[in-house]
DNA sequence: CTTGACCCTTACGCTACGTCATACCCTACC
DNA sequence: GGTAGGGTATGACGTAGCGTAAGGGTCAAG
């Protein structure tokens, strides 16, 4: 008759030492002898009702549960079982609710910031507003995560203010295109912009660097160097933006 | 501006006062004021915060995790929202799979069970063991139960033997229908044949009672009253049985 | 001033163990 | 026979989110 101490058996059951303690504890699962020394030995017929043991407890019965199931021969199995599958199904029930809100939550929370970055940009180049968000996203998308979160953490006047302003800096910087990017008036704007920028952009990090990235993204950008408005617009930003950043170090 | 002491606040929220307690020792809910007595005000931003915290609780997010929510505004949401629909969809799943185990097995111990009850009458009068399950259940429906677990707990050899000695025991009695129901060799297999419906009937209670009713259950049916092979079989163990019955006072 | 409703803190209980800390036991090797 | 390196034992605290007393102040109404 085989004998196991508490880590072979525990080996052998796939459970810890500390389990087979506690169900000795409990009197769920008693050694079948204790030694002189006090070591805790178990046979097979302790394995085979271990077993047992773990299977209820894969069902997601309670120890004291399935101390009943097994210490009482009179207890009704199937009864049990089945009261056992309706408390799973109203569990599962449950968690199909807390599903269905989450998607709503979550599908809520991402239309308010499409919402706010449409609004955002307003006013602005049609379209200027999702193109710019995709490729900020492939670049940094971090920070642009970052930036939507500061912006549904705005309250609707800050957003609004922040709204106008941007639109405002950029209508003036696109009518001094022909200006000279150096010049103390567009560099006025220029750091206007780049204050804007940062207001949601905020993150800290090399944030010079990532404006100077900012003007290379206008300056590439097709709609801001060809077309009829502005040709010149984009490289013009560019080397306004250069120019500023430079200035900052 | 409203102030709520933590019954007040309890009772509109729907939460315990243990729990405002709870929430104000881990930090998560503070009171707006405490008076000189200690007594903890709360306002009407604090129920708001509440509110919040009840909900994503309802989402069965930890108390842990709804403090960085709430008081950590980089937070990403939506993430953590994603992240977290994961973690239901997994414990979903894994719902249905203990469900899919249990099904199988209440099904596998019903069939067990049927078995069982069929094996036990077999080379009994056709279809016995159905119809006299059936009327057994409507009569003694936990008895029938309870009759049930200890098949089940029978060992296969033990169970065999059972069946074995019934089988025996019916087939003697039948040859005997001609006999005198009093006679000592009648009332010795009545005997047996009590022993026998004991042993899986067990449960304690007026057995002497339920055996006088299988006496007249046997008598009623009209597979052992009418027909060819032994048309008086039925009210030949029902005198039998009383007459043993009665001996037994 | 008393009563009753409300408030406070302290602390154990619950589930199913994980994780030390401290100390004893056993076997093998030298 | 001593010692090293297993394995073993018994506490006892920690976990999450409160429930549930115990023991004792506070406050407004009558």
């Amino acid at each position: 008759m085989a004998q196991y101490a508490v880590k072979k058996l525990a080996k052998i059951a796939g459970v810890s030492v500390r389990t087979l303690h506690h169900y000795d504890n409990i009197g769920l699962l008693q050694p079948a002898i204790r030694t002189a020394a006090g070591y805790r030995l178990y046979g097979e017929k302790e394995l085979l009702r271990l077993q047992q043991i773990l299977f209820y407890k894969e069902m997601d019965f309670e120890l004291s549960t399935i101390s009943d199931l097994l210490d009482d021969p009179e207890f009704d199995m199937v009864t049990a079982l089945q009261h056992h599958k309706q408390h799973l199904l109203q569990k599962q029930q449950r968690i199909q609710t807390l599903l269905q809100t989450l998607d709503k939550t979550i599908d809520h929370l991402q239309n308010k910031q499409k919402m706010n970055y449409e609004d955002l940009y307003k006013g602005l180049p049609k379209e200027q507003a999702a193109a710019w968000r995709k490729e900020a996203m492939e670049k940094w998308p971090d920070q642009v995560k970052h930036s939507e979160q500061q912006l549904l953490q705005m309250s609707p006047t800050d957003f609004e203010t922040l709204k106008t302003s941007f639109s405002t800096n950029w209508e003036t910087l696109a009518a001094m295109t022909d200006q000279d990017p150096h010049s103390p008036e567009v560099q006025e704007q220029i750091a206007q912009h780049y204050q804007l920028i940062l207001q949601f952009w905020g993150k800290p990090g090399n944030q010079a660097a990532a404006y100077k990235g900012l003007g290379d993204l206008y300056a590439a950008d097709p709609r801001y160097t060809a077309g009829k408005g502005q040709p010149a617009f984009g490289s013009f930003l560019r080397r306004a933006i250069y120019y500023f950043t430079d200035q900052l170090k």
